[in-house]
DNA sequence: TCTATACCATATAAAAAAGGTATGTATACG
DNA sequence: CGTATACATACCTTTTTTATATGGTATAGA
């Protein structure tokens, strides 16, 4: 049995009439004769009654119709779905993030994503940056965020914007009455940073910073997540240093405040990370969208 | 795109080796090498990375793997079902049967086929004898069963079994304590007959066999099957004649009385009637678990 | 760095399949 | 009783598919 077979076989059903569906095949009777009676050979099974004025369909030809029908349906359908697989319209997007990377930039990315190719599965997977790097290598994720990535041989980072910190405040700590606040005004303060369950971090390099200023930090909590931090600095247990992003979280007594000279005070990455060797046109078309997304964002500050 | 393509294609799909799945189909890797060839040109698809140990698919490659998987398991179902088609094991059987003709041997005949013919959807349709004839001719039933039929020119009626005539009293008739039944012993008694609603019918019948008998029946009551005349018999409205299937119909009060002499009184047939150029194997199929029960109860008598 | 090996790709000739034309056969219809 | 219509058969041509032989490339090991 072949698609011929069936597509032919089919529109013998259609017209009950052997010359006419050869006409409507565009091949001549004959060769239409004999494929029909090659099918019915090949299944051992008349598929037809010859009458004078045409054919009409055993019950087994009706029900070969109408499983026929279903295959070549199926067969474009086939098709569609493979060539849509190519496009990178089809398939599935496994993506890492990190806690805190829920808020800002990722959710909306891919929410976007989601609208702009519905039939991709994306999946989100919470890792910290080594189960990150590990999954990437076993092919378990397609794409993961992360910050401060140190480069790797078979892996990509692309750095998909740079967040300029700021500082979060209690609203009665002196630090929010006063202005031209500067780097150097964190020393002796009690800062809550994260996260902690992920080294090298934010912490080490929070660290280093302040240590280039010129003093040494004075950090009395890590914490795991952003929301548990600035919840943190809402009770009155300290300061913190956060990336700009984290400002779209926003709690009872919490004030963020910028540095003065935002320039001069080193920042923080976002990036992204996949396998060099990755050409799916399903991460090709979702960085298409983190990149658009990110430029947006640059172009507003 | 071909059937040979999506097995050759789902073959190195699964080897994920041009060479090995050429050696499981029993051909030669080259014209594998240019069937899947042919296969992505003709998509416009990519569907194989090739390496230096073998293939691997792309994400379309993927995709239409599963899809062919799916494409051939219906295929092989189709020629399945089109085999069990011819065989009379799929498909349906629209059956005409007539009211009272729920008792005996039509329920039981339904029941068995079903169990023999599991994949036969049997629908049964309530109809009276002239639109059983119509319904067969605008082919929308298969088989009609019915008593007393005419003969046509295009349907063949068949005799399935012949039944006896026994009459129902009412416990307290006379007649019911009366041995040695006569069929004049009916002259002047009240008769109530059934079915009213379809004619000719038994009633004609029965006015027939009793001027036939020398006398003229008193006809009481004409009611429309069997269950409400024989509910009138046990209410005491008067005496009726049955075929003798309808004493499986057992209401308190009511007796049923053979006639002396049964064969000299005219009986009643039960018979199915069908074109006689449906030569569906279904309907066979069905004819002989009917004519196999039907022995079976002629041989019982 | 060279060679052996294991792949996939290409070329060509033979075999198989499909298509076309002409003709045969059966049935309905005027 | 011939004509028209529809499916079947015979025979030849074209296209498709396969096998064999050969070439090219990347990897592994000496």
């Amino acid at each position: 049995m072949n698609f011929r077979q069936l597509r032919y076989f089919a529109a013998v059903a259609e017209e009950e009439n052997i010359g006419r569906a050869a006409l409507r095949l565009h091949i001549s009777q004959p060769p239409l004769t004999r494929q029909i009676q090659q099918l019915e050979d090949e299944l051992g099974v008349k598929l037809l009654h010859r009458t004078s004025k045409g054919v009409e369909l055993t019950q087994a030809g009706d029900t070969l119709y109408h499983e026929a029908r279903n295959i070549l349906a199926l067969t474009a359908v086939a098709t569609e779905r493979t060539v849509k697989a190519e496009q990178g319209h089809l398939g599935r997007l496994d993506i890492a993030i990190f806690g805190s990377a829920i808020l800002g930039l990722i959710p909306k990315t891919v929410l976007e994503f989601r609208n702009a190719y519905p039939d991709v599965n994306v999946v989100l997977h919470t890792m910290s940056k080594p189960d990150q790097i590990k999954a990437l290598r076993r092919r378990q994720i397609d794409i993961g965020f992360n910050r401060l990535l140190a480069p790797h041989e078979d892996i990509t980072t692309e750095v998909i914007l740079y967040e300029e910190l700021v500082i979060a405040v209690n609203e009665n700590h002196p630090l929010a009455k006063k202005k031209d606040l500067k780097f150097t005004d964190l020393a002796g303060e009690p800062l809550i940073l994260f996260p902690s369950n992920a080294r090298p971090g934010f912490i080490d390099y929070a660290i280093r910073i302040c240590n280039d200023a010129g003093f040494s930090p004075n950090i009395t909590q890590e914490v795991g997540d952003a929301v548990t931090g600035v919840a943190l600095v809402a009770s009155g247990f300290g300061i913190s240093i956060v990336p700009r992003s984290t400002t779209a979280l926003s709690l009872p007594g919490v004030i963020y405040r910028d540095f003065e000279q935002n320039k001069d005070v080193a920042g923080l990455d976002l990036s992204c990370i996949y396998r060099t060797d990755n050409h799916s046109q399903i991460l090709h078309n979702f960085l298409q969208v983190v990149r658009r997304y990110a430029a947006e964002l640059e172009k507003k500050s």
